[in-house]
DNA sequence: ATTACTAAAAGACGAGTAA
DNA sequence: TTTACTCGTCTTTTAGTAA
């Protein structure tokens, strides 16, 4: 657990751009951000690097600071928290797109026993071996960033056969009353505008899918 | 300023439910939740209770507490900077919905003076006194969510002739190439499906709309 | 100008206690 | 059980100093 006077530093430096690359910052420039003496943002600035929240530089005429992976995380499990409770009345999130064909990749995961088992256990379906890939109007690649912080089911990775396979996570939805959900690897970056979901049923023929078609996709929770 | 270990407090205190309304808490309940002692959060909620960020009302057996307006106000603007520290890359933003008759309000607020030219001076153009209505669809209702916490320009209320004309505030956007505005008033709160969009010009007749026409918005700005 | 140390002052912490 | 006080201890802060 982060300290509430190392969360607020931290915060102070990435509001002055420090997740976006190194920032130019003194002691006494931090120290007026907040409100305190040059020696005690320094030690501020000391604790979170030894926590390696922020990595630093020293130069002559001060010290160049950056957000770290885990700087980043801790800050985006903050943010979460003030989603949840200044967003408290989140129902339906509506997402709009059009059919697409994908690249077979999801129907090779979904052979997989082993993500089939997994996915099957916290779904409540067994998910039939294939995706059906959508593609997000404007609009709804903004609603899926606020999706980001909703009720996701991560899903471990795991090794078999001298091969490691990656984690990934999932959202229930629903497609014209079909209880589906989108599926996510956790660590490879996906373009934001393309979403897969998995069904029990091939939903291309359960609902008379053909490429383009036009789509929503219904996410309810809280 | 709110102290970095009273906004943790507060923070938590919101969690548990307390924007919603009283919540039961105990020195020792809200000292296990923030890994301190009884004695230090009963401190804390004390401190909390002197900057007016939330009300207590004591119970032989605990205490009921409640975060107030100005509670919620300190965790809004926490929840802004988040927002701006995770989601740096907002560009373009579209709003899409119909047009709708408005109420008329529009072109009488916009027919006062001082609004026009209050407005007129923040957006470099004089507005046309009347305004376009449009209900957003469900989509867009989540991203004029997101856009709460984006490049809105104040327009301070003023009293004339012994009348107070409450504020409001305008977020520059384009429609099929028209600079226009979102206008939306301070105090009141208005329905979250429609917006009014003020132009230099007649929108609906610039652009040639009709009642029920559907019509995109777009916001670019960061 | 910086950073970061030391040492004195200030303040926070939690055990004990009363109500 | 509570809350909230006092008080001894310990931590944090800041001034002063050196590099």
């Amino acid at each position: 657990m982060v300290e509430a006077e190392d969360l607020q530093s931290l915060k102070t430096i990435a509001l002055l751009g420090g997740c976006r690359g190194p920032i130019w910052l003194s002691s006494q420039s931090l120290g007026n951000e907040l409100g305190i003496s040059p020696q005690t943002a320094s030690r501020r600035l000391i604790a979170l690097e030894r926590q390696q929240l922020v990595i630093r530089s020293m130069k002559p005429d001060g010290q160049y600071v950056a957000v770290t992976r885990e700087g980043e995380q801790v800050l985006k499990r903050e943010y979460a928290d003030y989603v949840r409770i200044c967003n408290p009345e989140r129902r339906r999130y509506t997402l709009a797109g059009t059919v697409i064909s994908g690249l077979g990749e999801g129907r090779y995961y979904m052979s997989i026993p082993h993500y089939k088992e997994q996915f099957g256990g916290c779904l409540g379906f067994e998910p039939f071996p294939g995706t059906l890939n959508i593609r997000l109007d404007a609009a709804s690649i903004q609603v899926r960033k606020q999706l980001d912080h909703a009720g996701w089911i991560d899903v471990p990775g795991f090794t078999a056969d001298e091969r490691t396979f990656g984690g990934a996570r999932v959202l229930p939805c629903l497609i014209r009353g079909q209880k589906c959900a989108i599926v996510e690897p956790s660590r490879t970056h996906y373009p934001e505008d393309i979403i897969e979901v998995i069904a029990g049923s091939e939903l291309r023929k359960a609902l008379n899918l053909n490429d383009n078609d036009t789509i929503e996709v219904e996410i309810t929770h809280d």
